[in-house]
DNA sequence: TTGTAGGCGTTATCAT
DNA sequence: ATGATAACGCCTACAA
């Protein structure tokens, strides 16, 4: 059992002052070549590191990030969540990570917490109460405190700062036209209550494809799910009252789950109906067929929310440099759930 | 913009010293329930919180806790991370986690960052290249220091320090006992390559299994996976060049990879060949038939660990209690890829 | 009832 | 070339 050593203990030891060591270890030239080396070896064997600490007291900054996400165990977040990882360590900071939990308490708590001097900046993905609410003042206030903060994938227009955000409304467009070039003209969508902003994107994208295609909208083939339920009497139900032949599903699960039901139903995929679903994820890649899918590529939009994050508060004070929005470009990835 | 404000700021304002305000706010009685009121009032209106990183440094603990997991986008680390933030945070601790993606330098890198101040302990999972190479210098020296380690899944006996393991011998034994029940008697096992403990663990018990029950092992059985391949030719030709009714997969991706390449041949399962994987994640839930799986139980082992960490680190300096392993019982959840 | 002083570990500035 | 001092924000034993 050896206690961290501080430069105190060093300065004891080698009976010098504590700023000699602290110079020392620092190699200033003001130190003999002599002191140095002693003071250098004594470190080394008793193994000093800077207490991280006394240094974030000292600076006013901790190099540390924090990370709010909904939900740890969805796919997407957790890729975007590996891009920040990344990035963070790579430029030397380190991560606290807080789960929402999809709950307005939580996330405004959790961050209170870590503002108090814990972390020099948020990365943030809403809630879905929060979205719902409607209520953004928690961030607001950090703000106003000087903190900066990354949106990303779940934002809102509320908030004035850098974000990330995917083409969602453009590739779902995408998506509906990559049916209709294959031939299919009953296009169905399956998605989430409408708070989300990324949900009201995708089916905005869904819409505009219909419309640009000449094709008229019909409300019945739009299935709009409550969140955490098993659904799948509505997806029975849904394809079973309603002729289809092609679906878009605004996350994977949604996709599986049609898939199991279309295949239970005695319809083939993709020869009778067609299915694409959101987030290349692990359901995606090891369905029969496989997925086509949009790939929301979560560890570039981590990666560029730490980068405009670190970026921001490393840019000491010329902070108001104009915040920007960074749209990454999703990819539709075929495979076998669609025609061509 | 307003900046946060400290006990000086306080002070200075209110024109009294700054220990009248930090007793103030604390309620001692020492002070008049005038200037307390006073100074609460203030306090109150600017928002006073405390400085995070100065209570650390005085009293020389983070409340942080350190966790380091080989892989963010597993499932089953997923879920313990969730019990361990979700038992930590009712703790009034935050969450530092690393990704050593495996790697030993990333591991030992990361935690040496950590550890010089920035929490109070760690919650580990071993990486495949830590256990590979079987070196635990960085943990002993942690350890030494008196940094609190709890080790979780993948873990080792050359470390003393408490542990949070699952009954992989045992479930797997059950797991094998459950296909001889219902009539299997040419059982597979897939597995990765042996310097995990759990997959060894799981391979024991399936041994032990069939054993019990006066069968004869046939090693060409056994499958064992090179981590990161694309394996389905290597499982494809396993089917095909031997007789199997059964098959039990150490992770739910070589059992979803296992069904896929089985329904291809033309097998039915569970009729014909009947499988069982570990993790009951989304893939197993979402498969078709859905998989019958062995619960692991990953947010009772990660709030078990978070517990032994936590009580660990309060029991300050009576830490010479024993080290304990607990064993959280893992359970076979029977669904459609198995008869029963 | 209020204030002073010292310390947590570090660095920067200003002596010596 | 080396050391003393102050400061980061907070707490607390001890004075006043």
């Amino acid at each position: 059992m050896k206690p961290k050593i501080t430069l105190k203990d060093i300065a004891r030891e080698l009976d010098v002052s504590i700023s000699t060591v602290s110079k020392a270890l620092k190699n200033s030239k003001e130190i003999s070549k002599d002191t140095k080396d002693r003071i250098k070896a004594f470190a080394k064997f008793y193994n000093y590191r800077p207490n991280n600490i006394a240094l974030s007291l000292k600076n006013r900054r901790t190099k540390n990030i924090g990370v709010v996400i909904p939900d740890i165990v969805h796919h997407f977040f957790t890729t975007v969540f590996r891009g920040i990882e990344k990035y963070a360590n790579s430029m030397g900071y380190n991560v606290i990570i807080c789960i929402s939990d999809e709950s307005f308490d939580k996330e405004v708590i959790n961050m209170e917490m870590l503002a108090n001097g814990s972390i020099d900046g948020f990365i943030l993905s809403l809630s879905a109460e929060t979205q719902r609410k409607n209520d953004y003042t928690h961030l607001k206030e950090l703000l106003d405190q000087g903190i900066p903060i990354v949106l990303f994938d779940r934002v809102t227009e509320q908030i004035a700062c850098d974000k990330v955000v995917l083409n969602d409304k453009g590739i779902s467009t995408e998506a509906v036209e990559h049916f209709i070039t294959a031939g299919a003209n009953k296009i169905a969508l399956v998605t989430t209550e409408n708070f989300f902003n990324v949900s009201e994107s995708r089916k905005e994208g869904y819409l505009q494809a219909l419309k640009d295609n000449g094709m008229t909208v019909n409300q019945d083939l739009i299935l709009t799910l409550p969140h955490s339920l098993d659904n799948t009497n509505l997806i029975t139900e849904f394809f079973q009252q309603n002729e289809i032949d092609a679906v878009l599903c605004v996350n994977e699960i949604f996709a599986v789950q049609c898939m199991s039901v279309i295949q239970q139903l005695g319809y083939n995929v993709p020869n009778d109906i067609s299915i694409i679903g959101f987030t290349d994820g692990i359901l995606s890649k090891y369905s029969s067929p496989k997925l086509t899918t949009v790939a929301q590529h979560g560890e570039t939009m981590g990666e560029k929310a730490a980068k405009f994050l670190i970026d921001r508060m490393e840019s000491l004070e010329m902070e108001e440099a104009p915040f920007k929005t960074e749209i990454i470009n999703a990819t539709l990835i075929k495979r076998g759930s669609t025609i061509n």
